[in-house]
RNA sequence: GGCGCCAUCGUCUAGUGGUUAGGACACCAGGUUUUCAUCCUGGCAACAGGGGUUCGAUUCCCCUUGGCGCUACCA
């Protein structure tokens, strides 16, 4: 059985490039059938932090990313690593020197060149004599990365390494430590890096990297998996909108990008909106509501606006004018092809017009825009001396939806306060 | 410096020993006869450079250049 895992260590919150190996890892397990296995690296214990820890689990949690079985704590295995340390001592593998303790390279019966086959990339080799000594337990007893991810591998029978490209000069020194324990190789696939703008590595740059911070801004899981999904991997047609179901079925490790790439703000805009665009209404109150509590939303509010919004943050500064009417100049209530006059009258015969509708009418918004265009049809005004000034009228912005959208969002009674206001004004 | 990885529009990418080098985002123009958004149509825009191999290279090989990674008692 496939078995992979993700192995973050939590130094810090969970970013975009871990976050798109561990959906790769899932995509690939799942593919296979298999399972992915969450196991947190925390042997430093300087830099390593609860809140770290709790946050990669959130961010995995709201991506839908599952791991199987329990979460592994490398701090809670330290009695394994002892077992295999004391074997690589007793087998003449590792010195002490300063306290800690390192593994003797030149021990480690090998040929001149330390290979091996990368599912992406093919093969890779590094000549032995260039890699030096390294330590695999400090001196404060702590064994080191190098070494309890080979041994954590093994001992979880993990059969594919998914991970970033920054591991590959990492890969010759863990398949000697491999060799001098005996352990079977493994199959290994090195991804390609996510890069800031300017082509840096993206964790230590300015902006939001943490995943996180991308769902407090308004976006949505769905379009994080399917921008982190389509970063470096593109399923063989054309098709750029991907859940993860889909993504699981397309996925193929071949089909991984070698090249670093760089994450595209706009183009996640863009697929966050299209999720919103294409949700149904309620399905989409429900996740303006639980992003933020405070926001109530009025689900004729969002009828008008979702074509607007970019992310879920979006809802309150677009419905801002629905709720409080703002300020607004006189003149742009008339249209620039517009007089005065005809303004005040298209306005005028709304009023009047609206004011006699009964519940019904206002049910349905089609009523209102069609009530609006008998207006212009019977009384010689263009469809600016009637649609424009109604909807400055109804919005007080020079961008707004349509004016039957927006009277029918607002209702009978607040509809006319604002006109009569609108006319007040002229 | 050493070792390693990488290189198609601005960005994410598709693709092939012979293609008008395709799509998406962004941008620009037009349309949907009130604005904005949506939607539709069109446009701009790429094979890093130099050598080979070949009848023919964007594609295969080499070099150069450039980018990135590792080179920690971090992971």
């Amino acid at each position: 059985m496939t078995i992979t895992r993700i192995a973050p260590s939590p130094t810090g919150f969970l970013h975009l490039g871990t976050a798109r190996t561990a959906l790769f890892n899932y995509l690939f397990a799942k593919k296979k059938g298999g399972k992915m296995y969450l196991r947190i690296e925390d042997t430093d214990k300087e830099r390593s932090k609860k809140v770290f820890e709790d946050d990669i689990i959130a961010g995995l949690k709201f991506l839908g990313i599952k791991w199987d079985g329990v979460v592994v704590r490398q701090t809670d295995r330290l009695l394994i690593y002892k077992k295999y340390i004391d074997e690589l001592g007793k087998n003449g593998f590792t010195y002490e020197l300063d306290g800690a303790i390192w593994l003797k390279v030149s021990a480690v019966k090998t040929k001149d060149k330390i290979e091996f086959i990368d599912t992406i990339r093919g093969k890779i080799c590094f000549p032995k004599a260039k890699i030096k000594d390294f330590v695999i337990v400090t001196s404060k007893k702590m064994p080191l990365f190098l070494l309890t991810n080979v041994i954590d591998d093994y001992e979880m029978k993990i059969t594919d390494v998914i991970r970033g490209e920054d591991h590959i000069s990492n890969t010759p020194r863990q398949i000697l430590i491999q060799m001098a324990l005996k352990l079977p190789a493994l199959r290994y696939a090195h991804i390609p890096l996510i890069l800031a703008p300017d082509k840096s590595k993206m964790s230590k740059r300015a902006g939001a990297v943490s995943l996180l911070e991308y769902r407090k801004q308004g976006f949505l899981a769905e379009s994080m998996v399917n921008m982190l999904g389509l970063l470096g991997f593109h399923p063989k047609e054309e098709k750029e909108i991907l859940d993860l179901s889909e993504l699981i079925t397309e996925f193929d490790l071949k089909r991984v990008q070698r090249a670093g790439a760089i994450f595209n703000q706009d183009k996640l805009l863009s697929i966050n909106a299209w999720y919103i665009r294409n949700m149904g209404q309620s399905e989409l109150a429900e996740r303006i509501s639980s992003f933020d509590g405070k926001i109530k939303v009025h689900k004729k509010y969002l009828t008008i606006l979702k074509d607007r919004f970019k992310t879920l943050a979006d809802y309150q500064a677009e419905s801002k004018f629905l709720h409080t009417l703002p300020d607004y100049s006189a003149e742009l209530l008339v249209f620039k092809k517009s007089t005065l006059k005809d303004s005040l009258n298209g306005l005028k015969l709304i009023k009047e017009n609206l004011a006699e509708k009964d519940a019904s009418f206002w049910a349905d918004e089609k009523n209102i825009r069609e009530a609006l265009q008998e207006i212009v049809d019977n009384n010689d005004l263009s469809n600016g001396d009637v649609f424009w000034s109604s909807r400055v009228a109804l919005s007080g912005l020079a961008n707004s939806p349509q004016p039957s959208e927006i009277a029918w969002a607002l209702g009978k009674e607040e509809s006319l306060t604002r006109i009569k206001k609108a006319i007040g004004k002229l």
